[in-house]
DNA sequence: TATCACCGGGACGAAATGAGTCCCAATGTG
DNA sequence: CACATTGGGACTCATTTCGTCCCGGTGATA
């Protein structure tokens, strides 16, 4: 059964969601017994004109009948919406979960896709088409979008595609060399997104451990320049998250600082910096590119991260408080949203 | 499964015509190939603008990729489509058929697909597709698969691909010449099977009719017996089958034996054997090759037609009792149904 | 290499549908 | 009897859907 709920959410999800709404109606009605229909829109959360719809239809299934003093369940309502209520739940799961993040954080917007993209690979890639159906979604004509490296943000890339707006838009990498391996760095990526959107890139091109003289003469460089002008501009930033100790080690940072960061309970790294649990700051990888005050007044801030093990990593990356959209999957949610709760 | 689907069935009608829909979309374009739009549009019996809907959503899925050269299908869409077949026989009503037919003549298992071959291309090729598909199923290491020619047969072929398995297969006519055109005869029929599959094949060229003489001296001939020796070691045979009449005049039967034939009550052929509506034998046709007798103690009998006026002629060779497997048509089950409930 | 048919996508107006917002007679309740 | 609340009717406006073109590009073919 799940995976025929899987197909169908696939193949029809507005009807699925119209479902998700006829059954919540219903279930209202149910627990309410006798209910008016402004009374119930305004306890639903929906307007008057939209219940009138469902109800209507609900009455014409024979579902729930209506007479001048109200509206009540029918027996075969009240049996419909025993069976169903298995079916219901498993939908509801993730959108409940969604909901529940985007409120607590104060996000635009929450998606969760069903399975653990740690597990795979199916997953990983759906997490991908995911959050590159959000950018599409969000974006704006003539951006600058600003993109983090690993491995999820090149299923992103991978899973992009050209849009009108998309075509008139620039990929940059958000921050300079983070000692990624050539195809999960932010370069790579943001290449490949443009090559797939069909818009245009620059790329920063820096050694990924630099002394404060390189730096200075890195900043005299035009090319390297005009490059920064173009970060600064984007209005949009697309990052990965990942575990602070895993990153730490794929990164090979100096055994120094990862005992630091051990040692102050890094948890999280998002586009260059650790974060601990409350999502403070505790360091920032020594590069070019995106400041963190950026990110600040960024107007779109997505965050794409899943598996098993990611839930403690995003929820400090969500402390830190400036993110605007989480795109994840459903184990890391469930990790998030257990964590939330205890 | 079933419980569910008549509860959407209450709570969102719309969702079944919707997922039907848009399976017919993606099954066509999965038959197809590569295809434009238009094209599919008035294959489907839509209009443009609502195809290019659907299209679009099920690109924006992921189940289609959309190129210059036309739309076709992704994996993702291969597999969905194949996840969700049985849902949709379901909704068309042709499991409950295919179980019916199934029990009633203790068949391992009988295909129908949706819609009339002889009315629609496209089901012809669905129809080929499934016997294609049954075949791989079925097929076993290193073993030699007897076919015989016919217009359903070829599309069989054509839908035909390598498997593992298929590749070490030896692919042979059951019978000799039996009169048909160069391209539908089983000759023709057994070489594109094999250079589909990727294996192997012998065939079988002896004339139309020849008189005992011709028949002694073909005995003699090394490489005839050689492949005698392989036809009789086909552990498989994949046949068509026909209205007798209309099989008769194609094959310009002497008008002698097609009187005969048609007093004495001939309904279907399959193989070169004619049979009346029990099922009884009434006439073999003069060639050589597989007999009859190498039917019955075959591994598997895969009997594919269909098309509207095809039933009959179906329910004949099923009542001569030796098949193993049907494939036919939402057409021609209709028509077998209908008699065995009368 | 030139041609041509067919491809996807853009555009646009007509039509239909959805949705917000009132109002009103009826009904139940105190 | 008065009052609150009910469902249903009506109207308008916004949005979506749909039919129907056209266009530039592309792949096959001659």
């Amino acid at each position: 059964m799940r995976d025929m709920l899987d197909i169908q959410k696939l193949l029809v999800p507005d009807l699925l969601d119209s479902m998700k709404k006829r059954y919540t109606v219903l279930q209202h009605i149910l627990v309410s017994g006798v209910v008016g229909r402004r009374t119930l829109a305004a306890s639903i959360g929906s307007t008057e004109r939209v219940l009138r719809g469902e109800v209507e239809f609900l009455k014409e299934q024979g579902l729930l009948q209506i007479d001048a003093s109200g509206m009540r369940i029918t027996e075969d309502g009240r049996l419909l919406l025993e069976q169903i209520e298995p079916l219901v739940k498993d939908l509801f799961g993730l959108t409940d979960w969604e909901e529940r993040i985007r409120s607590r954080f104060g996000l635009k917007q929450v998606v969760i896709v069903p399975g653990d993209s740690e597990a795979s690979p199916h997953t990983k890639k759906e997490l991908g088409r995911a959050g590159a159906s959000v950018m599409r979604k969000l974006v704006k004509e003539e951006e600058v979008i600003a993109v983090t490296g690993g491995s999820t943000m090149a299923e992103v890339a991978n899973q992009l595609n050209a849009t009108a707006s998309m075509k008139s838009c620039w990929f940059v990498p958000a921050r300079g060399g983070l000692g990624e391996s050539v195809d999960l760095q932010a370069n790579t990526i943001a290449a490949t997104m443009a090559k797939k959107a069909g818009g245009r890139y620059r790329l920063l091109h820096v050694p990924d451990h630099l002394n404060d003289e390189a730096y200075q003469s890195l900043l005299q460089d035009d090319h390297i320049t005009e490059v920064f002008h173009f970060i600064r501009k984007a209005r949009m930033v697309v990052h990965g998250m990942g575990d602070a100790m895993v990153m730490a080690r794929r990164r090979k940072v100096d055994p120094e600082t990862t005992a630091s960061l051990q040692r102050e309970g890094a948890l999280a790294e998002a586009f260059g910096y650790y974060f601990d649990r409350s999502g403070r700051i505790l360091h920032k990888m020594p590069t070019v590119g995106l400041r963190i005050e950026d990110i600040h007044d960024m107007d779109t801030v997505i965050g794409i991260a899943g598996g098993r093990g990611k839930g403690e990593a995003i929820l400090a990356v969500l402390r830190y408080g400036h993110e605007d959209v989480l795109v994840t999957d459903e184990a890391a949610a469930a990790e998030i949203v257990q964590l939330l709760s205890s």
